[in-house]
DNA sequence: ACGCTATATTGCCATGTAGTTGATTATTGA
DNA sequence: TCAATAATCAACTACATGGCAATATAGCGT
């Protein structure tokens, strides 16, 4: 990575990858899969969610190739294809957590 | 960072973080601020915003802590409150280059 | 061929938000 | 006090997208 300026167009990219990130029902379909390989099906009932929003989500992160697909007879195999997702998630919640730690010293402190 | 799984609580805020960052002007904000603290008026130069776009931009990025505000007489020096943001961006990029060589490769292959 | 099941897709609606324009609030200097 | 500059706020438009319902597609068994 350059330490300097990023062109315009890679930070079209970052933001981009970023943005498939900032939606909570994402995360969690790609934290679900983080045991292991799962159908549609498995996924719906994991999260509560509907059959087509989940399709539609793992839809666009297989298009951002976070995810992979494989399928076997009736069913579609998901599994996750970029393990970097989780670090992102770490730094995100880290940082956080910090500043929920930093912000009660300072209401305790007055 | 718990390794096991985050609350939907937790995931939402991950997710909010993620939304703030995914959007390329902000990113651009954030990087024209890597040099030094700089004024609404010179971030608008640098970016060729409209002042209002840039000042909304960095209302958000202050709620969210990316950014610290010292007002001195008539301006507005903002600057970097939180330098993990970069590290997310190297992270996402590094990925994205080595999706596209792995691309290219297989291209090449056939 | 037919029905059954798992997944994907399409059309619709509601919501969120980026960007512009115009008004408004500070602060400085004349 | 008045004018000029910096920044923010408010109202609006345009557009993207999440979720639902209904439909379509594909593979299996009979």
């Amino acid at each position: 990575m350059a330490k300097g300026a990023m062109t315009a167009a890679q930070l079209a990219l970052v933001a981009e990858r970023f943005k498939v990130l900032a939606e909570p029902v994402r995360l969690q379909l790609l934290q679900a899969l983080m045991a292991g390989e799962r159908t549609v099906g498995e996924l719906v009932e994991a999260t509560g969610l509907s059959q087509a929003n989940v399709s539609k989500h793992l839809q666009l992160l297989l298009a951002h190739e976070l995810v992979a697909r494989r399928k076997e007879g009736l069913f579609a195999y998901y599994s996750l294809a970029d393990e970097s997702v989780f670090q992102l998630c770490d730094l995100v919640c880290s940082r956080l957590e910090r500043a929920t730690r930093e912000r009660q010293r300072r209401l305790a402190r007055g």
